[in-house]
DNA sequence: CCTTAATGATAGTTATTACTTACTTACACT
DNA sequence: AGTGTAAGTAAGTAATAACTATCATTAAGG
């Protein structure tokens, strides 16, 4: 049934983002998405599969980045306001799944490829085309806009791993003025 | 011997660094530093105990983060790109060491905060601490230290990442470019 | 020459893991 | 009533892991 594969998947998920590849065992994911080993194993004939199931079945679609194209209607700062937080909240809605990038990106590497290219190399190429545009425009000044765009996501794959990759009290500074401070920095920094 | 002690030291940390603590057997860490695996248990009572003295071993002491005093000297500008290349090649000498933090930070919590702190943690209060002084002197303009370090410093950790965890091809742009193009925007960004 | 310390060699123990085989149960549809 | 499908139960296999026990070897120092 399409429920349990799918109960399967989704302990699988939790499993490897919590111990890793080698770390997670067919047994405990099995147990908690309360079926036996063998029917684990009837679904997804060996661990290795089950894990290539796992990683596609959530990997975000082109969906993810979308947010970007939205916000090209707003004024500039606001729109990178826009973006930073839609990125900071896919990369939150993603944790396990990133989690499981930085783990295993020595011994899954074509995977884990797949999993970077759909959460930040994408956006870096469609938030790169946006800094184009505005330069076209005369809204911003010039400067590589690939760099640019590496630079701006840079700043919240930091925030975000500090925070929830290992955890760290962000102290008194709250996330949104933070975010803020750093955009304001930015716009001044890039703008014509 | 010291001699047996440390090649053992360092044969585990490039096999936790590669295979991550549960995928490290010690059977390879012994073949790898030529000593039986009595030797190792000899030494290092168990697998976990190895595993703190890596860490403690190879965490890199307080004189990681010296440059940014030395940087003082220097125009702003010039200090800020010496301080980012500083970082970048602090991080790339310390390779083995930040893999072992991202695929640990979920089992080993508290020896990887030890690693955290000594490289990122620590540079970001001095960094703040730089800033609050130019602040003071009127040479860039009020924004909050602590956020600033945190923004300046994410950039290249985002940037070591993609090349040295993923890698991921950094395309055409040479680091050092895409670092002074960076350097450019935050200068802007933040001087009065 | 004798002792001590550092290491090797060999073998074994116990636990766990991924994965299998064979048989059974429960339920849905015809 | 009978059949097929999805799942459980029980038992087991082969490999590998961490770790131990025992005895032998080597080399340096008194």
């Amino acid at each position: 049934m399409e429920d349990t594969r799918n109960r399967i998947l989704k302990a699988a998920l939790e499993s490897f983002s919590k111990h890793g590849y080698t770390g997670a065992t067919t047994r405990e994911i099995a147990r908690v998405s309360e079926v036996t080993e063998v029917t684990l194993f009837r679904y997804f004939q060996s661990k290795e599969k089950l894990f290539e199931n796992v990683v596609c079945k959530f990997l975000p679609g082109p969906e993810f980045g979308q947010f970007v194209s939205n916000a090209k209607e707003l004024d500039y700062r606001q729109a990178l306001e826009s973006i930073a937080h839609f990125f900071l909240e896919g990369l939150k809605q993603n944790e396990d799944l990133i989690r499981i990038l930085y783990m295993e990106s020595q011994r899954h590497y074509e995977l884990m490829e797949q999993i970077y290219s759909a959460l930040i190399n994408n956006l870096n190429v469609i938030l790169a085309d946006y800094f184009t545009e505005l330069q076209g425009k005369n809204i911003i000044r010039r400067f590589d806009p690939s760099v640019g765009a590496k630079m701006f996501l840079g700043i919240w794959i930091a925030f975000y791993e500090e925070e929830h990759l290992f955890a760290i009290d962000p102290g008194k500074v709250k996330t949104v003025e933070a975010v803020r401070e750093c955009i304001e920095i930015f716009v001044r920094g890039t703008q014509a």
